[in-house]
RNA sequence: UGGGGCGUAGCCAAGUGGUAAGGCAACGGGUUUUGAUCCCGUGAUUCGCAGGUUCGAUCCCUGCCGCCCCAGCCA
């Protein structure tokens, strides 16, 4: 399974559904585990689909067991192909162990049509005529009972006659249906008389043209895990009320197994949305550039903007499996990106807003290559050569005319420390006629060359720097919360919080030399900055950059603060 | 006024009769050539509320309150 196994110091993951599994086998319920991970083709994988991958396979590792991916693809309607490989690159891509076989609820269309015509037989299920609207009306309400519909008692071989012609396509979409024949009273509506089978004529992207009726997702679901062998069929909890259904239905069918369902709480996450539906809308109106923009908290989002699949597993294990929902905070997330980047990315220099400096008593036209450490958290990393000279690129963000006192950077007559090559001291400020600052000219002491100062004196601040002879230009891409609202869901229109500033292009970078040999997949540390891949939009001539996620800054909270 | 769930610190949560784990966030302090990292420290007289059982209840009982889901021929 996954690399970073999930393991905290108080021992293996706990929680509900493996307690429930541990007694199963420990009573002899099952004897081995098998899961699924049944996504419906219809969009792409979103971070809520993570917890359920992690949890599926997580579990079938633990076990011993097996998990199966497999697409629920009972509606054509909705469904199609660029999902179904969109999914299996994002699974393949979190590397939870999936072993790369795909199955499809689809597969199992003919045994599920013999099992309708079974229930048909035994006086469990009728074709009903009634359209949709009049079904809603007998259907009653939350607090009604509904009303038998006047197809109910149909006897069994008209309704073999009716299924059959319903497969032969004879009927008009929405014309006819298959119902379970259950209770019209029951308190929980899905028990009044379920539809089983509805006629869509849309090509199906496995099946093709084969098929003009399909079951629903009750029918197919249950009887799926029931073929595949699934001894936990784990969802989310709004499918708690369909429980007693899915036992109804693997009580009254000669299916090959019992699988047993269990629910858990869905991920919910501040300032994101993580509804299919909503994710769908941003993508088709263009509000995002589309499913992978390195905002959206999908999967491949995720994976554009650099997060490793090892800190979306990690995050997901910190979750929790529970039945209580809550909105976990971006912030959780957020550590759980920067913790293995902290460990292993490369530190290199960049400036995103630069400003010149120009370092008078520095000899010109002389270059040097200054040594620096790659990753003060790792000494294999090594060392890397950067070039020094007379005018480089420095941060605006660390200039400050009127600083104040603590404010560690740059400031007319502040000494600050360049890292790894020199202290600098501020002695003038260039500005245009409109009064901006363009240019900064300093002073720097030979001494201190390395950034270490021989005499023991002290400067509070280190600053990052790019020499303006061997800089690259490159456009770099900051993002931030898509949502201003902390619970979109909550407001009245969820466009309506969406976040003006969540992507910010910066097309006026410099960076260090050695930052052209970064790869595609690869996730470096600006220093002072936060963590940065390469976006596939760069070229040649103009590379780019995506924020990952931005280094803690106290600094900037505690200037926030006041 | 039907059915199904859930309520433990700002957030995610463990604990299920013996006197409240852990993580994230926040806030102090130390180290630091990243205001990063790292290290140390600080939180619930209390577990939605009110009663009851008990020597003892977050855990058991009763009643209330709050929140979520269900009336697709979506999943």
């Amino acid at each position: 399974m996954s690399n970073d196994t999930i393991d905290t110091d108080n021992g293996p993951v706990r929680d509900f559904v493996r307690d429930q599994i541990h007694e199963d086998l420990a009573n002899g319920a099952v004897d081995s585990v098998v899961t699924r991970f049944p996504p419906e083709p219809n969009g792409y994988l979103h971070i809520g689909h993570a917890k359920s991958i992690c949890l599926n396979f997580g579990i079938a590792s633990e076990f011993g067991g097996h998990c199966n991916l497999r697409f629920d693809d009972t509606n054509p309607a909705k469904e199609d192909q660029e999902f179904i490989d969109a999914i299996q690159a994002d699974v393949k891509w979190l590397d939870v162990g999936w072993d790369g076989e795909v199955r499809y609820a689809s597969e199992n269309f003919e045994q599920l049509y013999d099992w309708a015509e079974h229930l048909i037989g035994k006086g469990k299920a009728y074709v009903d005529d009634l359209s949709a609207g009049e079904m809603r009306d007998y259907r009653g309400t939350l607090t009604e009972p509904g009303k038998n519909s006047p197809y109910r008692d149909r006897k069994v071989d008209e309704n073999l006659d009716l299924f059959r012609r319903m497969r032969a396509g004879e009927f008009e979409d929405g014309e006819r249906v298959l119902r379970a024949k259950i209770d019209m009273a029951a308190g929980n509506i899905n028990l009044r008389d379920p539809v089983l089978y509805r006629i869509v004529s849309a090509p199906h992207p496995r099946t093709g043209d084969a098929w003009c009726i399909y079951p629903t997702y009750d029918f197919a679901h249950g009887q799926t895990d029931a073929i595949e062998g699934i001894t936990h069929s784990l969802c989310t909890l709004e499918f708690e009320d369909h429980r007693p259904l899915y036992d109804w239905l693997i009580e009254n069918l000669p299916v090959p197994a019992q699988p047993r369902q269990y629910e858990f709480s869905r991920l919910n996450m501040t300032h994101t949305i993580l509804s299919k539906r909503l994710l769908t809308q941003l993508v088709e109106e263009g509000h995002v550039s589309g499913w992978d923009d390195p905002r959206m908290p999908t999967v491949s989002g995720l994976r554009r903007r650099g997060v490793p699949a090892s800190a979306v597993r990690d995050f997901i294990g910190r979750l929790a499996i529970s039945k209580s929902e809550g909105t976990v905070e971006a912030a959780m997330m957020e550590h759980c990106i920067r913790d293995p980047l902290n460990d292993r990315a490369l530190r290199r220099m960049a400036v995103l807003r630069p400003l010149k400096m120009v370092i008078e008593n520095y000899p010109d036209g002389q270059v040097e290559e200054l040594e620096v450490t790659n990753n003060p958290r790792d000494e294999t990393a090594g060392t890397r050569m950067v070039p020094f000279c007379r005018e480089i690129w420095v941060e605006r963000d660390d200039f400050m005319e009127d600083a104040p006192k603590k404010f560690f950077r740059l400031s007319p007559g502040r000494e600050v420390r360049l890292r790894s090559a020199y202290f600098v001291t501020c002695t003038d400020v260039i500005k245009n006629g409109a009064g901006e600052v363009t240019e900064l000219r300093c002073t720097y002491d030979p001494e201190t060359r390395g950034g270490a100062s021989p005499d023991g004196r002290k400067v509070k601040g280190t600053l990052h720097w790019v020499s303006a002879a061997h800089a690259i230009d490159a456009e770099v891409r900051l993002y931030s919360p898509l949502f201003q609202d902390e619970n979109p869901d909550a407001a009245e229109d969820f466009l309506s919080t969406f976040n003006p500033d969540s992507l910010e292009v910066l097309t006026d970078c410099k960076l260090e030399p050695m930052l052209a040999d970064v790869t595609d997949g690869q996730v470096v540390q600006f220093e002072r900055l936060g963590y940065f891949c390469t976006d596939p939009d760069g070229t040649a001539d103009m590379p780019v950059f995506n924020r990952t996620v931005g280094l803690r800054d106290s600094f900037a909270k505690a200037m926030a603060r006041g």
